[in-house]
DNA sequence: ACCAGATCGTCTGGTACTTTACTAATTCAG
DNA sequence: CTGAATTAGTAAAGTACCAGACGATCTGGT
């Protein structure tokens, strides 16, 4: 069909660009969907099954690792903490900060995390094969490297 | 062996659909960085190079056609009508819609703004042949479709 | 001519996220 | 030990987006 090579020659706002921003949104849309049968955002849910791999973490670790601000991690823990799903606790190390740890009601949560988490993926795999995956996620490395380069040198 | 296929087996925060979504949020916010020197965002922008390359049209169809609610549309025709780059003129063939259509001063943004993009564009693809980018167009699309299956089966 | 249903645009409220600024605690130079 | 610079977390204001409700207008059947 000629729906292909008409999509990268086609005026910027139905590009190669703008299609991945909307799958973006899509993707992330149909989490939150997901997600909120557990009265749970994405971000919450992330940060859930992310404590129940790593273990008790300081605020701006998570907000590092899964890839936001500090101050936004500070709202999530907050939201989970007042449910009773996390708590914060002093760290005996570091007098500033406090470990976010996973309490037994958030460790409950975190097998229909994974789960919807699994469900979703295998729908959204339909017939694209490992290889082709593969091949994505090089290509969104590479896309990365140049983003970054791009990003560093706007001396504005 | 490792590096590839690790990508695809890590936890969910560090997977492929996260890495889009990711990659989503920092081209855009590039787009954003970029546009903002035209004193526009990027809905704004693409609304404007949009307009130059259809003609009027209605905020019901900018909407549609850009991809955004008509609610963000009306917000975004507003802004651009306050600086006098474009104008809501009546319909004869329709007394509830208004058409939009560029003005002088934001048909002189139209030049700056397609290039713009063009540079980042080229500066997102280095090392990054023609094929492998109609692969990743086509794999978005076929994203797209399992999405919308997914989407559409909700019967909640 | 008129009513019912669909469509357009706007408004309101809610969510998510970011930036900036501020407080508190640690670290390190002297 | 004291005071400046750094880092963790919080709070407030601002931006962007969407869904739902509403009034106005068009369409089609009668």
């Amino acid at each position: 069909m000629a729906g292909l090579e008409h999509e990268l020659d086609a005026p910027p706002w139905k590009r190669v660009e703008s299609t991945l921003m909307a799958m973006a949104r899509a993707i992330r849309q149909a989490y939150e969907d997901r997600f909120a049968r557990l009265d749970l955002n994405l971000a919450q849910a992330s940060m859930l099954a992310f404590l129940f791999e790593s273990g008790p973490r300081s605020q701006s670790r998570l907000a590092a690792q899964l890839g936001m601000g500090r101050a936004s991690a500070g709202l999530v823990v907050s939201a989970l903490e007042k449910r009773g799903l996390v708590e914060r606790r002093p760290d005996p190390a570091d007098g500033r900060t406090r470990l976010v740890a996973l309490r037994p009601a958030g460790e409950a949560l975190v097998r229909p995390i994974l789960e919807i988490d699994e469900i979703l993926r295998s729908e959204l795999r339909t017939g694209i094969s490992r290889a082709e995956r593969q091949r994505l996620a090089a290509l969104l490395l590479r896309l990365q490297d140049n983003l970054s380069g791009v990003l560093a040198d706007r001396p504005d």
